[in-house]
RNA sequence: GUAGGCGUAGUUCAGUUGGUAGAGCACCUGUUUGUGGCACAGGUUGUCGCGGGUUCGAGCCCCGUCGCCUACCCCA
């Protein structure tokens, strides 16, 4: 027997019934906000996913599906969506086309080679948008916003984490401070977080180990060092978000996986789905575009987990719907063929192309959950009519095959 | 990469100090020869993950191996 490689899903029933609630509701909501659909290729040149998505980052170090090709290209399979995006707007010169707006949803696998646990996959899917052109904080809370309403929709609770991680000005002085911090008390420090110093600082704010974390409580924050515009952009978000009810925590350690994210930074966490909690997630990267040899342009996004969120949702309950057609002659189920052709047009029909006592196809109707059970019989052969029962209201009828 | 847990019927799982392979659910049949869900009665379903070892005898003990799950790490 072959089985799917490891960390990857086959999904069936209740399970896939969900995944596509969970991306139909999205888009749903995605339209209201103004984002047409963009799809993007699986597979892009590596060179993208390292100039983007980061070479201190682990997801580029250690769990891309890097190979070469047969035409000797190096090409990986996308870890995650905005890349492709981006690369997508560069290449169709959308940055060119300055003052205008663009805006994108997408859906669909990402793959990491990673250990599988719980809401961790090595092929996952991802629900996200992001929007060219917008510089407004504005267009920070209306995607929180967003997220919100589809969270809404799906009816499951969050927590909202919110942070600020600073731009060019007030990012790397800051980024210095923190070095300076962390090189004194670097012996008390874990091991991963003194090989972090130099490799990705930020990153020693996020680490789970206890012992960091009560030695990080009087480190600088960048939420206190963050330039006038970052700041008063923060303020603004937080305004809103009250404004708006949104229930938010500023977490100063959050920092974002993927380098390209800059000022606004978000995380859309659930506790009851393992420690895999973070279910959605995203921010502003005024940078990236530029980084990808576009124009500069400001862009702001997010990716939502639709595996971890398939734990969350609660499916709404499944009411009988449709037809049921079945014979009980062998010599009847020629007359039921055109029947069964002919309520298609309007309805969902399930057609039982074996001969069987009533019971049996009373039984077959509720295994489909088919609201009406039609049978035609030795006497419905006779008289040319077709027998209907309703399943729900245990109503039954008997009627020309003509008026079916 | 590291650590722990688990692999027995379609499925969820039980299986005692080593002694003929079990239950619930599902499925099929019947009670009811044309009336579903409920009830009752009966029935089908196994490479006990795989390979080796110990033993008169292994689902159980030992060694190896593969797979799954959870956690660290990382992240959606």
């Amino acid at each position: 027997m072959i089985n799917a490689l490891r960390g990857m899903k086959d999904l069936t029933f209740e399970e896939s019934e969900r995944f596509v609630h969970i991306v139909t509701t999205a888009i749903k909501v995605s339209k209201k906000y103004g984002y047409s659909y963009i799809e993007t290729p699986i597979l892009e040149e590596t060179k993208l996913f390292k100039r983007s998505v980061g070479e201190s980052s682990d997801i580029v170090g250690k769990e891309m599906y890097q190979f070469m090709d047969k035409g000797d290209n190096d090409v990986c399979m996308r870890p995650e969506g905005t890349a492709g995006v981006v690369r997508s707007f560069v290449q169709a010169k959308l940055d060119r086309r300055q003052n205008e707006k663009f805006k994108f949803y997408y859906y669909g696998p990402m793959f990491r080679y990673e250990r599988p646990q719980k809401g961790r996959l090595r092929e996952f899917h991802q629900f996200g948008c992001e929007s060219f052109g917008e510089a407004s904080v504005y267009e920070d809370f209306t995607i929180i916003q967003m997220i919100g309403d589809i969270f809404k929709a799906l009816g499951i609770g969050y927590d909202l984490q919110i942070n600020s991680l600073g731009c060019p000005e007030c990012m790397p002085p800051y980024r210095e401070k923190l070095i300076g911090f962390l090189t004194e008390c670097k012996d008390e420090l874990c091991e991963d977080c003194n090989r972090r110093i130099d490799t990705n600082p930020i990153r020693v704010l996020d680490c789970k180990n206890e012992k960091c974390q009560t030695l990080l409580t009087n480190s600088p924050k960048l939420i206190d060092n963050l330039c006038d515009s970052c700041e008063s952009d923060f303020e603004k978000l937080v305004k809103l978000l009250k404004s708006e009810n949104i229930d938010y925590v500023v977490d100063t350690n959050l920092v974002r996986g993927l380098d390209y994210y800059s000022k606004t930074a978000f995380e859309f966490v659930s506790n009851n789905i393992g420690s895999q909690s973070a279910i959605a997630g995203g921010g502003r990267y005024d940078r990236l575009v530029e980084f990808l040899d576009g124009k500069p342009t400001p862009a702001v996004g997010f990716a939502l987990g639709i595996e971890r969120i398939m734990e969350l949702v609660q499916m709404p309950e499944v009411e009988r719907e449709g037809y049921y057609l079945g014979a009980m002659e062998e010599s009847s189920v020629d007359t039921l063929f055109p029947l069964a052709s002919k309520k298609r047009a309007t309805d969902k029909v399930t057609l039982e192309y074996a001969a069987k006592k009533l019971k049996a196809h009373l039984k077959g109707a509720d295994k489909v959950n088919a609201r009406y059970c039609a049978v035609i019989g030795e006497d419905e052969m006779q008289n040319g009519t077709i027998w209907i029962k309703d399943l729900v209201e245990k109503s039954e009828t008997t009627i020309p095959q003509s008026d079916f």
